[in-house]
DNA sequence: TTGCTTACATACACGCTTGTATGTATATTA
DNA sequence: TAATATACATACAAGCGTGTATGTAAGCAA
């Protein structure tokens, strides 16, 4: 049973990209060998090097996995349709409130998380991820920037600071409260009350 | 010229840790290896196994060797002592400045910093750190926390949001400062503005 | 001054990883 | 249906990193 259909050999390269997740999440990147993802899911090493050029490829190709879709879903949630008729404020809220539901309830997307901010050093060929994750830190903000500024021109903020300062702030928070999220793997720190404290962040800016 | 005297020693341990720094920095604490700490340090594997027990424990002696100091300063400059007179927003925008400063000032904190939040895997014997890391922060909230206390009595505050929650959000905020601080290493999108995001910030607040 | 300890340097053995080369049975295509 | 490309499995060679064992010259105490 060696040659497969296409449909197997698709299947056989998402084994081997869920077992890469599985090893990455226990061992960490650095440590995990193309023998460990292999024997997790079931096949070995020829295959991989079959789907894959290195440990490097595999990781590149897991992550793509989950932050394309995530860019989508931020433009979709943040209401970015001039016509829309909701309160900015909330829009903004419920953006960060779905990311975070969706660490919540997709677990594969909370694994790669995990695995990005606390199981991989970004060194070598992986520095140049950081500029990516930089450069989406650039839009996201800017996102958020003009959110907060209909709010300004719908009259519903607090404080007269610029919207641009508080798509700052509040990105800032955002990245704050993943990285905690993240790390409290028993939920009692911050896990628990992620919504209250967007919630809370938010409310800081209502007039 | 083997044996040296006890000074001579210490300084060599120095010199091996300053090296692992170096080594740590530019490959990434797991790939680093001792032969490299070594060479950087003019030693021989054989000196580094003398001072350590191995590259786990040379990590552990360098970040005790920045974290212990910061967490006092934190205490220092959050202004505990209780006849503190100065606005209590004030301290805290000065206190989460000072560390800024001291990043900017401080190469060997600086670099110990980077280490640990983007060339280091948080798995096995360092699992661990992340639990100190959660700790730190629980005690850190509450500093912060008293702060805003003693503003909310003086009737500082623009909104009626609790101590608590005031407390964590500037928590999160600044934590998701000085990840941005350290990954935005050409200082152009982040860096160069630290102050001002601090200051946005606690402006926030202020009635 | 002898003897023991220190502070390393050197040498060795072992396992682990990697990449590639090669084998092979089966889909797919012409 | 024959030929070829696919989707792997297996085998092999080489280097690398670790830990430890051993060597050794100088400091230090008695």
């Amino acid at each position: 049973m060696v040659r497969k259909t296409k449909e197997d050999a698709e299947l056989t390269r998402r084994r081997i990209l869920d077992a890469a997740r599985a090893v990455f999440l226990e061992r960490g990147v650095s440590k995990s060998t193309l023998e460990h993802i292999a024997t997790e899911a079931n096949v070995t090493r020829g295959a991989i090097y079959w789907h894959f050029k290195n440990k490097t490829d595999i990781f590149h190709a897991m992550r793509e996995q989950v932050f394309l879709p995530l860019i989508d879903q931020m433009d979709d949630t943040l209401g970015l349709a001039i016509d829309s008729t909701e309160n900015p404020l909330t829009q903004i809220e419920k953006s960060l409130s779905h990311t975070i539901s969706e660490l919540n309830e997709n677990i594969e997307m909370r694994e790669i998380y995990e695995i990005m901010m606390i199981k991989c050093e970004y060194v070598g060929e992986f520095a140049m991820v950081l500029h990516q994750i930089l450069n989406n830190c650039s839009s996201l903000i800017e996102k958020i920037e003009i959110a907060y500024q209909r709010a300004q021109t719908q009259n519903l903020l607090a404080s007269t600071l610029s919207p641009r300062a508080l798509a700052l702030d509040t990105h800032l928070f955002f990245g704050g409260l993943l990285h905690m999220w993240i790390k409290d793997a028993d939920g009692s720190k911050f896990r628990h009350q992620a919504f209250d404290l967007i919630k809370t962040h938010i409310n800081l800016r209502r007039k």
